[in-house]
RNA sequence: GUCCCAGUAGCUCAGCAGGAUAGAGCAACAGCCUUCUAAGCUGUGGGUCGGGAGUUCGAAUCUCUCCUGGGACACCA
């Protein structure tokens, strides 16, 4: 608001040649308070009219005039302005009372769709701390689209399919042990899994093997198809406890195998539009022109592979929903495949091609290394929950062992904690596991924000705090920085809807909230003489807190 | 070998459509609970922003180059 009235003037007086969006865009905030509330550097302008930053900042800024401006001041090349406190206060207060639940919401998306290819995990395989990644951030990217309008679906693409189940499959015939399997699934198929890898550096026949046990899937033999939806079932009833925990529901959980009866259908197109070629026995499209390797079609004993699925599942998903976008929520490392599968889909004219996004991150390590199921390296996020959720409880104890609901809040600290830790961080950066970072919950942490909502709940509820008396004409200079914050959130929203990126929400919420508690110790609220003003300030603040934090997927206590 | 990503405080990371003295958290040290939940607050120390060159009034941020780490590079997904 303020940013815009700021550009428009200014806009205004440098004349034609600089637009709004221009000044607009270099208006910045200041790093320190005592340099105001709003910037404007001058330097850029000094070469147009000849004349050093200095002058042109002064005599701009002594045409700056609005009820939203209390001082207009330079400094060096800068234009410095200073909001009028008073008023911006009870105007963003007033913003937030008038629909609390729309605060920072936005209408842009409506009428649109957003389709989210997202968790994914593998059946057979357990679910690790590497799917969380996806899980949380495509919860999380859908969460801020539904935040701007749009509709989204999640969809939960199982793996379940291809060459890696052949293996399974003949490890399984080797090595295989119903009991064992019925009583441990995961852990019993992956010690197969692995014990095959093993074997098949000394065997290569066993590779033969897997992939002819991958074609017997593919013709639909009965005890192939048998044995494979008996692992499908086991390890989706694993999956679904890690999600009940998560707190994560998807619109559509659907396994690679549907698309199966489909991608002939797919593979004619291709031929149609003379995109096949044979290479080495296989069907490959070319991507020379796009400067790319070619993307692999049909393998050459005729069975298919994952970009012809991925092809049909976009395919199939655009007759669906017309999305406005495909988010992909996938490691880095698949960036090339999905370069391909954009091509190919281009090359097909499909003009939607473009709409397909790989949301890319980086990679949970370990010891500074990838982690790989076929060596056995994965840790399990089960685990990591629940000894999350054990030390939120044992902290209970140690602080609050009079709480009531002990356990439920246990886990929502618990799973909180591990959820931020995710979240907090550029998406994109590779994360180095760790157990003991994932078990702090001082500083920068999900139980810090939650800690500060419990505390601003708590005051509500002492101060007996009803919405029908609140009174946001709050003079107080100490409250700024955290009704500046407050302020901020709905373009914080925005421009991480934009970017596709949780993690501004994780550190705007950090910044909001040690305004909190920068406010809560230096300002008695209540007994004080601004009493109803002040709670409804902070009334305002868990209003924002606990909706940030829903942004991310996590739950804010009433207590704690 | 080719392409992509990263290198900022002891550790984990912000900042990167160029802007004022490079910021947090953890760890270390020193304070703050007879008053609103100390999972908190305040303060101190800690940096050749991987190296070098360039563009600019101004570079952690843009360009080039080199070094280091990671990833991808057709019958896994």
């Amino acid at each position: 608001m303020e940013k815009h009235i700021m550009a428009l003037q200014l806009s205004h007086l440098l004349g034609e040649q600089f637009s709004r969006e221009w000044v607009y865009n270099k208006i910045e905030i200041p790093k320190k308070p005592h340099l105001g509330d709003l910037a404007f550097p001058c330097f850029s302008l000094a070469s147009f009219f000849k004349r050093n930053p200095k002058e042109i900042a002064s005599q701009l800024a002594s045409h700056l005039k609005h009820d939203l401006f209390y001082e207009v001041q330079t400094a060096g090349g800068y234009i410095n302005i200073f909001l009028n406190q008073a008023f911006v206060t009870e105007q963003t207060i007033k913003q937030v009372l008038t629909d609390p639940s729309t605060y920072g919401s936005h209408s842009f998306g409506t009428g649109k769709t957003i389709v989210l290819d997202m968790s994914a995990p593998n059946i057979a395989k357990p679910f690790s701390m590497g799917h969380l990644r996806s899980t949380v951030i495509g919860n999380a990217l859908s969460n801020l689209a539904e935040k701007c309008g749009y509709t989204t679906v999640k969809i939960n693409y199982i793996g379940d399919y291809g060459t890696q189940f052949g293996k399974l499959l003949a490890a399984y015939q080797h090595w295989g042990n119903e009991q064992n399997v019925r009583e441990n699934p995961l852990k019993e198929l992956t010690k197969i899994y692995v014990q095959f890898h093993q074997a098949s550096k000394d065997d290569s026949s066993l590779i033969e093997e897997g992939r002819e046990w991958f074609k017997k899937l593919e013709q639909q033999d009965e005890e192939a198809l048998k044995l494979w939806k008996w692992f499908k079932d086991v390890s989706l009833e694993e999956f679904d406890k890690v999600y009940e925990l998560l707190g994560i529901e998807f619109d559509l959980t659907r396994g690679e195998a549907y698309y199966n009866d489909k991608m002939d259908k797919t593979v004619e197109m291709l031929k149609e539009k003379q995109l096949l070629e044979e290479s080495e026995g296989a069907q490959v499209v070319r991507l020379d022109k796009e400067g790319l390797p070619p993307c692999l079609i049909q393998k050459s004993n005729g069975t298919s592979i994952y970009a012809t699925r991925d092809l049909t599942a976009a395919i199939d998903r655009y007759q669906t929903y017309e999305f406005e976008e495909a988010l992909y929520v996938v490691g880095h490392e698949q960036s090339l495949h999905f370069d391909q599968v954009k091509e190919v889909l281009r090359n097909l004219d499909f003009d939607w091609a473009d709409q397909l996004k790989h949301i890319s991150f980086g990679m949970m390590l370990t010891g500074g290394k990838k982690m790989s199921t076929r060596q056995g390296k994965t840790i399990l996020l089960e685990e990591v929950l629940n000894e999350a959720i054990q030390h939120a409880a044992s902290n209970i104890e140690e602080k609050n062992p009079e709480l009531l609901n002990k356990e439920e809040i246990a886990k929502q600290v618990g799973v909180g904690a591990v959820i931020f830790h995710d979240l907090k961080h550029d998406r994109r950066n590779d994360v180095e596991f760790s157990l003991e970072d994932m078990l702090t919950f001082e500083g920068n942490t999900a139980p810090y924000l939650q800690y500060a909502y419990v505390r601003g709940r708590s005051l509500l509820e002492k101060g007996e705090f009803h919405i029908e008396q609140a009174d946001a004409s709050l003079i107080e200079e100490t409250a700024w920085p955290l009704v500046k914050w407050i302020r901020h959130y709905p373009e914080t929203v925005l421009k991480a809807n934009s970017n596709h990126d949780p993690s501004l929400i994780a550190k705007f919420l950090l910044d909001l909230t040690k305004a909190f508690n920068k406010y809560y110790a230096e300002t008695k609220i209540l007994h004080g003489d601004q009493q109803n003003a002040r709670l409804t300030l902070i009334y305002v603040f868990t209003i924002v807190l606990k909706d940030g934090l829903s942004l991310l997927g996590i739950e804010a206590p009433e207590h704690m």
